[in-house]
DNA sequence: ATTATAATAGTAATGGTTACTAATATTATT
DNA sequence: AATAATATTAGTAACCATTACTATTATAAT
């Protein structure tokens, strides 16, 4: 018993920050950001839509180093860096790598489909 | 302000535990296997321990599909697969990839020290 | 308009992890 | 061995990011 999907002024809105954003924001400072256009908006409607996007394949999901979960609108793949100082996520200009599964499942007795992978080190203001 | 560290069974124990699996296992699992030897520990000294390993460069920490952080007591580097079915964390045999910090930090203004990868798909018991 | 139901705001609950504290274990010193 | 200093533990409470709950509201079809 699928459901059917009804607009939502809210989910548009979060859709469209997601989108316009690049450093990777949290649930926290997404709904910061939307309480400026929705003063009354529920940080469990941020959660709720934010888990719908990644459902829906619209935006990706992972834990940073701050302990929190962080969202990137940008649903292609690709690789990200994080400082191990200022844990700042930054996406890195790189290609994806795409035999690198087919290459690490060859001796692997499962189903490789896919991959993600995190670079660590010192971001350009923390490098000095 | 460092601290001395002092011998503890309990630690030693946990060091020797983790040391002796190849699945990766979470605090609770830990903590449930310790009670055999150790009927009254506490899962404080199992998280405090897990995180001290972790620290000293002695094991590697984790956040699995199932959302709990999951620990391997092998620091040398490797890659994982995590099944998107079990959530079952296996050791791939595949080697470390010594060039890729260098070749995805090409064209970025930071410093790349190191990375991570997870592969996903099924494994061989999940993938009928 | 009416009806059906998805979505929200507000709030409470969940649960993995961390912090706190008195008691205990370890180590060095005498 | 006894003493002293302090790291560690067991037990428990607190934390807090995230999820669940519910009455109300918004959306969309009839």
């Amino acid at each position: 018993m699928s459901t059917v999907l009804k607009y939502s002024r809210q989910r548009e809105a979060i859709r469209t920050f997601l989108c316009s954003r690049k450093d990777h924001p949290t649930a926290e400072v997404v709904y910061d950001n939307l309480r400026k256009d929705f003063p009354h908006i529920s940080l469990g409607t941020v959660y709720r839509n934010l888990s719908l996007l990644v459902e829906l394949g619209e935006a990706i999901k992972f834990p940073g180093l701050d302990g929190f979960d962080h969202f990137d609108g940008n649903p292609m793949p690709h690789y990200h860096f994080i400082c191990n100082d200022c844990h700042a996520v930054i996406d890195l200009d790189f290609p994806n790598m795409e035999d690198l599964n087919a290459t690490a499942g060859k001796d692997f007795d499962g189903i490789i489909t896919g991959h993600s992978a995190y670079f660590y080190g010192r971001c350009k203001n923390c490098k000095k």
